[in-house]
DNA sequence: CGTTGCTGCGCACACTGTACGCAAAAGGAA
DNA sequence: TTCCTTTTGCGTACAGTGTGCGCAGCAACG
């Protein structure tokens, strides 16, 4: 777009560049890279989409940005940082902080699906400064909760690792539901041919199919939720003892 | 290289496709992805270098995939092919079954780390013939243990979540160790002041990186296995109630 | 013998990440 | 002001990507 304005002027009259601070920063990029993720999903991430979304050339970015691989580690730690933990003198509790952190992790990954396929492949996301903070707040939480230094570490990693791994699936799910263009409802009706064909041979798999009338999104909260007592449960017997 | 070859030979001398079955079968194609894969990592796996790697051409393969992402998805269910899980009358119990089957999930995992890269952007990867052959086991498992039908389901896919979250962060984390060049013990000492730096205003977790003398894949082991039991022991408290 | 269907492949297209080097601007010094 | 240095944006280019299309050779069948 910058390029067609430029088409219409002459060569005398030239692109002044009157800027007050520069047209470009690391922060505005990774704001709009997610942006483009949010929209578009994964796939629609390039170079030269985002620098074009930005009225800026493809490899303006690198002035700012080292190399794609870098740019996906700072939108990853952007995302982390919307991430809340109640603080560790919460009298509701470290068990109610854990899971509201837990749910609140859950519901970042879901609004940003593409994090998913992300989360494999950045190795040292955990230097971030959202997700320092965030671990930081979470092993004060469980220190003040009674676990000792290293086990309190264990427990959020354990915590951390199952929110991770269910959001992941939902995650992959959701985006194949929305490249799909139909509603999870729909999507998943669409779909049972393949699962009845799938289930043939394995009966207790055929028995679980049977619910065809459940909303799929309580669905997902409850097994969620389920899975997150259960490990929350299994910590808590290593505290009364 | 079979191009190379040709290119010696005339025009009139054509290339005699002596084939007693097709040169090319997805099983095949498969297969030598997956060694692509262990070998040089994800990115390394382009249509041209697997097809060049069968001795074929890169168009060749779809012939017998539809296309890249469907690939994808036969090489996820091929590596859970790998994967092992006791009968339900296995006399160890319930317990010893499901952490066999997690251990050997991890394994797998460790096995293929790309696999966590690619977990994310599969949607279906549990209609794969050997995802369902395991979960049908999981689930058997679960039902002659006592649990009832849909919190069975419940129960694995809790287990599967956490083990997929931890293999997906180990996973990431021997990724870029593996792309260092280094050993994990050197890779973590390079990498010291990075996180003395990253933990300069973080009390907590400075305390955490004192010990310097273990085995980092130790260290792994454990904490994968305190995960586990938690969540068995989460899921344990709903058998005896 | 001819026909039909399957398999492999060369070509082409639109697209990717990014190295390189130039030009314009901004900021500081004289 | 003028000169110099550093920062910023961008055009070009290169090697590499997934894959649609259509042709050519082969196998099996009539």
């Amino acid at each position: 777009m910058a390029t067609e304005e430029r088409a219409i002027q002459s060569v005398w009259t030239r692109p002044r560049r009157t800027r007050d601070q520069p047209a470009l920063s690391q922060a505005q990029i990774v704001a709009e890279a997610v942006r483009i993720l949010d929209a578009e999903g994964v796939d629609a991430l390039s170079m030269r989409r985002l620098g074009t979304a930005l009225n800026a050339g493809a490899t303006s970015l690198y002035r700012h940005v080292a190399n794609r691989d870098e740019l996906i580690e700072l939108v990853v730690d952007e995302v982390y940082g919307e991430i809340a933990v109640p603080d560790d003198d919460d009298p509701a509790g470290w068990r109610e902080a854990a899971a509201v952190g837990a749910q609140s992790v859950r519901a970042m990954i879901l609004r940003h699906p593409w994090i998913a396929s992300l989360l494999g492949s950045v190795g040292l996301s955990y230097l971030g400064p959202n997700v320092m903070r965030l671990n930081e707040r979470l092993l004060a939480v469980f220190v003040t909760a009674g676990f000792p230094g290293d086990e309190a570490e264990q427990a959020i990693s354990s915590v951390t690792a199952y929110v991770i791994g269910m959001g992941t699936s939902e995650a992959a799910w959701l985006t194949t539901v929305a490249k799909s263009g139909r509603s999870e409802r729909e999507w998943t009706e669409q779909l049972r041919p393949a699962v009845v064909e799938a289930t043939r041979e394995h009966p207790h798999q055929r028995e679980r199919i049977a619910q065809d009338d459940a909303d799929p999104e309580r669905l997902r909260d409850e097994k969620f939720r389920y899975g997150l007592e259960r490990m929350l449960d299994g910590l808590e017997t290593r505290l009364k003892r």
